[in-house]
DNA sequence: CCTTCTAGTGTCAGGAATGATACCATGCCC
DNA sequence: GGGCATGGTATCATTCCTGACACTAGAAGG
């Protein structure tokens, strides 16, 4: 997912789908996202037990795109060992309807797709 | 953006989310979609055109993706020149809520995110 | 002095995703 | 015979994504 991939809205009328998935169309990010609304507040480290198999780069990309999005805010605590706490901004929030259709149409309907892929 | 990845349903709680994403996360497949319900029924070219700056491999590329996932419907007319029309299936008819999300975000809020974009 | 903890960063490499281009069949029209 | 239309394929090149791995700071604990 995602990639990023036109820097214009000026297209075709739906493309504002498309813009809208490339905010959480990374590889991690909805994941992440969904996190966040489940806890509220995370580490970097609780984030990174709850997605196992992500890497720290690929962690750290993923909550600076988001962050650099305006979803996610980032807040460091100048303390050692480092402390670092991830939280949804009110933009992310409203993200919320999104991410909840995603899921519930996966909860659904994700045995019909495996099915499908079973067909091949 | 589309990229498949993971294989397995059986990971984090909030997994069904990528699952779903992954569906329609190819580079055009959401705008394939949002098309597709817009129109009903869309011959290849007609879509071609809906679709500025696709390629043509890409194109087919996508709709057999979609096609392979159950979601859109494939008919060849044997006729020449060729006509093929594509549709949602009833499956891909159930994710009219889950793009009508996303364009409803995107429609309200794609704003904010550019100007987001435009601070750095 | 050595290790541990957290939250990173830097570099490199492999592979997947995407794009450009050229090509195909075939029936119709002139 | 030549060109057009439609819905593709095949091949190649490139760009982008992602992962593996090593490395850092700085305080605390032994």
């Amino acid at each position: 997912m995602p990639r990023i991939r036109h820097t214009t809205l000026a297209c075709s009328p739906g493309c504002t789908v498309e813009a809208t998935l490339e905010l959480f169309g990374g590889k991690w990010k909805a994941l992440i996202l969904y996190h966040l609304f489940e806890d509220g507040v995370l580490r970097f480290g609780e984030l990174r037990r709850r997605l196992p198999n992500v890497t720290q780069r690929m962690l750290t990309n993923q909550l600076r795109e988001l962050e650099a999005d305006g979803l996610v805010s980032r807040t460091v605590f100048p303390e050692v060992p480092p402390h670092v706490e991830y939280a949804l901004t009110d933009l992310g929030k409203t993200l919320k309807p999104v991410i909840q259709a995603l899921k519930t149409w996966g909860d659904r309907h994700a045995h019909s797709v495996q099915r499908n892929k079973a067909a091949d």
